[in-house]
DNA sequence: AAAACGTGGTA
DNA sequence: TTACCAAGTTT
């Protein structure tokens, strides 16, 4: 594997070639985009990463950000938890004076858990880590035929994984089975023949490797509906600030009829008068698909509650997240 | 322990 | 179009 690694590590920018030395501050870039990379994509998250770091380069210029210009730098990647959890992350390594050094002082800092506090040790630090992401997951659940299906699997993987983990290089060989997974050992229709770890696969002595590991049906998605409301006035539109908690929390948003992904809306207005047809958007979550009604206002009043006008030059920067910024898109069309 | 939590890409 | 998948964490 770390031979492999040693020819075929892909490039990316928050990381160090195979064997490199390790720059000053780069636990920060490993942090950031080990959060940015939950659950996301490589592709998505190269170009946000590097917006991020040349906007913020070190921790600390973070941890002195607004909570506002964070959320907002944050719309359109999803999660907006990992946002809220970055900032204050951000703010307590700056108060220490540096990211806690072991696996399991990273542990403490919101928003890492298991496998990032065990990631940014190995990758950042050297430390005999390791980390079990669906990449390494995927590719032990093949190599030792891992017949248990996900989630009750865990255990046995991650007890595998460590059988075969070298000390002493735990960061390239995480990375090397991350590159192996992403680009080899692939959820569908994985390149064994051009696997340099085939002959000690069991899964690939099977005949059908791509049937580890055994996951469970997934559930269907309710379907939902809700209004979204475009309120302009003046070449502007009324925002609000979505709670904390909950979808989307914290972040900016246009007033809607107080849907969930587990109710639909009330389709009550939050300002009376004449409201205008503007369409419909569809959006699928996680775990429930939405089909929010857009209504446009351009009379007269001001909604009850708080919120801001936004001028809509500038309607790019206010950091919606992406079924508001259809749904703005949708209003303006 | 199961469910909540976004989004964009691919087949 | 539907279904699945992607460097998971929190409650």
């Amino acid at each position: 594997m770390l031979d492999w690694y040693a020819g075929h590590a892909r490039s990316l920018p928050w990381r160090v070639p195979p064997g490199g030395e390790r720059p000053a501050g780069h636990a920060y870039r490993v942090w950031l985009s080990e959060v940015m990379l939950q659950q996301t994509t490589v592709a998505a998250v190269r170009p946000r990463w590097e917006a991020w770091v040349a906007r913020w380069p070190t921790v600390e210029d973070l941890a002195s950000a607004s909570d506002e210009e964070i959320m907002a730098a944050w719309a359109g990647l999803g999660y907006y938890a990992r946002a809220r959890n970055l900032v204050k992350a951000a703010r307590a390594v700056a108060e220490r004076g540096g990211f806690p050094q072991s696996e399991a002082g990273l542990r403490e800092l919101p928003g890492l858990g298991d496998y990032t506090a065990a990631a940014i040790a190995a990758i950042a630090f050297g430390e005999d880590a390791v980390p079990v992401d669906a990449n390494v997951e995927r590719v032990v659940a093949r190599l030792f035929a891992v017949d248990e299906p996900l989630p009750k699997a865990r255990k046995a993987i991650r007890a595998e994984a460590a059988t075969i983990w070298p000390e002493g290089r735990a960061g390239d060989f995480v990375q090397a089975a991350m590159d192996l997974g992403a680009t080899i050992c692939t959820a569908r229709d994985p390149k064994c023949l051009l696997c340099p770890v085939r002959e000690h696969c069991e899964g690939y002595r099977t005949g059908e490797p791509e049937r580890f590991p055994v996951k469970p049906p997934r559930k269907a998605k309710p379907e939902r509906r809700g209004a979204a409301f475009w309120i302009e006035r003046d070449g502007a539109v009324w925002l609000v600030r979505r709670p904390e908690t909950g979808m989307m929390g914290g972040m900016r948003a246009l007033p809607d009829d107080g849907w969930t992904a587990r109710v639909d809306g009330s389709g009550e207005a939050p300002l009376d008068g004449e409201w205008e047809d503007a369409g419909a958007v569809t959006h699928t979550f996680t775990h429930a698909r939405l089909t929010l009604a857009v209504k446009r206002h351009r009379g007269e009043g001001k909604p009850s509650g708080d919120g801001e006008w936004w001028l809509l030059d500038r309607l790019d920067e206010a950091g919606l997240p992406t079924l508001f910024a259809k749904a703005a898109d949708r209003a303006i069309a």
